[in-house]
DNA sequence: TATAATTGTTAGACATGTCTAACAATTCGG
DNA sequence: CCGAATTGTTAGACATGTCTAACAATTATA
């Protein structure tokens, strides 16, 4: 198996421009420099300034007050802060019941940050919760209580699932 | 209940410095540049530049060529890093049953941008997990048993407790 | 205690990313 | 189709935090 060309190294700003390019192209729409900025919540010259560098890294095709497009390389690299984003915030909303905003908000900061490792076991954990029951959770139900109440279900300490081996 | 002080905002970067200063002097030892240094993994001058931004904001004390110690107010903020810091490793290690290393790499960098709803949720669930069970958590048990044999165990979908209101 | 080794500081360059001000291109409405 | 409004760019200042090089203070040692 050959090993993947290393992607280049972005910083957690170039990744929030390429997050947004994609978010906002999303259906072949036209991505203006301005929305950028407004999604970003930075003005307008340090958008132009980003994407001259993402372009210089072959991540970003643009054109002097023209067409804003991901190269293969910058789709890829959104797509994956993109779906670290939707784990996370899924992670936050509903196995921690933390409100989508502030879900979102988190996601978008620690996205940058967490390792690869971190990230694949939070998805099986997202996934877990999801998965294991059928609309209410074992867990989160339990989880709720313990939040509620401040003290442990009854039950909590009995039903030990034995580790296959 | 008169509102506290609120507690100048500080960068990622000076939050690392005051934590390794509270690690560093933990036990009344006498905290120096070269050891600040290495445990951020930047130069001396870094450290030296770091601590005059730092006296200047009365987090911490520092006279030439002599001692580093925080002050009341910085000691506060370490600390609060440092809790967070904890909890977030806990539950990489615990919850998530990630490696000790790369628990304290990532608590590292998202206990710089987590909001403190999540914080809280996230010492509430590690709290959860540890008190939860005796010994084997119901929880990460199954977490477990999900994660070797990427299917549910048998048990998963039944048990559910009722919420109280 | 004089000198060598170590530790710490200053000065100044550099990288990243932000901003404002001024100007240029594009687009829209009359 | 032309002027006004909008959008985008350039230039350059600024903030944060890093580094190297040179020098200063402290500490250890012969």
């Amino acid at each position: 198996m050959v090993k993947q060309e290393a992607q280049r190294e972005q910083t957690a700003r170039m990744e929030d421009y390429l997050e947004a390019i994609a978010k906002l192209g999303e259906g072949r729409k036209a991505v203006r420099v301005k929305q950028i900025s407004e999604m970003l919540g930075v003005r307008m010259p340090s958008v132009t300034s980003a994407l001259k560098k993402l372009s210089e890294e072959e991540l970003v095709e643009h054109e002097r007050y023209g067409h804003i497009k991901l190269t293969p390389e910058g789709d890829e690299i959104a797509r994956d802060v993109i779906s670290r984003h939707e784990v996370l915030t899924r992670f936050f909303a509903q196995a921690l019941g933390i409100n989508r905003e502030t879900a979102e908000e988190d996601a978008c900061k620690i996205e940058h940050v967490i390792s690869p490792l971190s990230m694949e076991r939070l998805a099986k954990f997202v996934e877990f919760i999801g998965a294991c029951p059928l609309g209410e959770a074992n867990f989160p139900s339990r989880y709720e209580y313990y939040l509620e109440h401040g003290e442990l279900p009854q039950d909590c300490s009995n039903k030990v699932v034995k580790k296959g081996k």
